[in-house]
DNA sequence: CGGAATCCTAAGTGATACTG
DNA sequence: CAGTATCACTTAGGATTCCG
């Protein structure tokens, strides 16, 4: 019996997309990509991320604790020191990440390309 | 020759990160995801990203037609119609957008079983 | 039907001040 | 240092209305 189904590439296309929408935020992947290089402190993480505010920093690294992706280790000193590191699980997510800023670098240079073709194209 | 580099496996993770503020939206990859299933029209598309505002999607679709990841093809019919669909390019990182979304679902269960044992050991 | 225009709310940022 | 809190400002996004 032949299927219908003419491709079996694509899957449940909207199931996926709606999974998406889970990590779908402007903070969240690149704030565990950073924490790739290893264990760090907020400010060090703060200007790792880079552009991120300190409000939504504090957000995204208590968004992530709770998932189960970074730990939080606040060590007694003065003055305090708070580390955050990447469970595996969050390493994980981070790894697809990695993939994905990997590709978006592979292909800004063409993308830019489209983009500027497209600009000239439409005010001519 | 030996190199310095300790890990080669996380490059550079600043850099990765910066680049993920490329698509580091709400809508991008979801749009593109759905349209994996193959071209579509526009409120058809809307129902398949599911959530998403007309203007949302408009704005979204502008942007990634600009950047060469759709085609945008109106048939000069009564209604109009107008056809979406994905480029090489767009197909490209939809792919990565359904390995990231597979990610997601795969990992679901184990985030919301963090979150929860989150939330009740905080509240006690 | 596709989408532009308008209005309005909520989310996010920068800056600053304050606490432990 | 690592936050919390607040205010003014800008931006993202939803809802509604209207048009070809």
């Amino acid at each position: 019996m032949h299927m219908t189904a003419p491709e079996p590439t694509h899957h449940d296309c909207s199931a996926i997309a709606h999974h998406l929408a889970w990590i779908g935020d402007r903070w969240t992947l690149p704030t565990l990509v950073s924490l790739l290089g290893g264990a760090m402190r907020f400010n060090q993480l703060r200007r790792a991320v880079g552009g991120i505010s300190q409000q939504m920093l504090t957000r995204t690294l208590r968004s992530l604790e709770r998932d189960g992706m970074v730990t939080r280790t606040v060590h007694p000193t003065v003055p305090p020191q708070v580390e955050y590191a990447l469970t595996a699980l969050g390493r994980s997510l981070a790894d697809q990440g990695i993939a994905l800023g990997r590709w978006v670098q592979a292909h800004r240079a063409e993308i830019d390309g489209n983009r500027d073709a497209f600009d000239s194209g439409s005010s001519r």
